[in-house]
DNA sequence: TCAATATAGATATAAAGTATCATTTCGCCG
DNA sequence: CGGCGAAATGATACTTTATATCTATATTGA
């Protein structure tokens, strides 16, 4: 039962940094949530909630409930490990997880990647616009699709 | 056959704006387009697929496939005269049609009402952004979720 | 009016996500 | 260290959202 330790892992610093954002907010890193975020983090693009399934039961050869994998998803997106894509309804391991923040994705429609926009000043505007309506913000989504300038030539 | 025009209608200028965009782009306004349209503009909240077939439904007293809206949706979405909330696979008549643009939302959780967010301002940054990244925008999301003033209190 | 094309309909099925209830694991307290 | 309660997992069934395939009907334009 001790650390056998197929299939993916994370590596030292990645692991660290999940285990702080957990402690911080009181939450529990089990297995198998780990499993799940390992899984997200060793793909370079993001997954379905039944592609990830896929992954999960080839690695651990047993069948695994949708709902189990909704629920480890919910969890890692609550502590801020795991983003999910609304205009693909896919997942991914979030870039930059050591502070909170919100979503803001280019996603390339040929390649598949999703790469991290992290603009201070696009919150910045954002926020300004936001409160001007006299809006209170819970959650905010920025998703830009496109050709990334690796595809465009 | 003619005009015994049931259920929900567009004013004059809502409909004029419909036609006139559709001939600009040479797509044809028909009946059921058209049926979609109106009952996506009478509700005050933005409906999914499955709502949106509902009322249509109770409107024409038959049954209808859920093909055939997503395709009268896809047809809307394309001319512009709908947008898709993606974060809530929800659909809307769109507040300006007459003018191309993408979506930018402000979504209250507690009223359901969803009201663009038309900013210039944020255009330009997130070109300027998208632009310095070597990224070709295709299509882009913006959608906050939160308390509208009214609900705020 | 006839062919070509676009739209609509019928039927089936896939993909994404949730509800309910039973079982196990883990931390804590005595 | 034993057992209680809360948190997490598992099993099963189901709902919601969206698409595939094939057929039929309408519309346009020669």
């Amino acid at each position: 039962m001790a650390s056998k330790a197929e299939g993916i892992n994370l590596t030292a610093s990645q692991r660290q940094i999940a285990e702080d954002i957990c402690a911080e907010s009181g939450e529990r890193l089990t297995p198998a949530r780990l499993r799940a975020y390992a899984a997200l983090l060793s793909s370079d693009v993001p997954l379905s909630a039944y592609e990830l399934i896929a992954r999960l039961e080839e690695e651990e050869q047993r069948k695994i409930a949708p709902l189990t994998v909704y629920r480890h998803l919910d969890f890692l997106m609550r502590v801020g490990l795991v983003h999910r894509l609304e205009s693909k309804q896919a997942y991914l391991a979030c870039d930059h997880p050591e502070h909170a923040h919100e979503s803001q994705y280019l996603l390339c429609t040929s390649c598949g990647r999703a790469d991290e926009l992290e603009s201070e000043q696009l919150w910045k505007i954002l926020d300004k616009l936001i409160d001007q309506q006299g809006f209170e913000r819970v959650n905010s989504v920025v998703e830009v699709t496109g050709l990334c300038s690796k595809c465009k030539d």
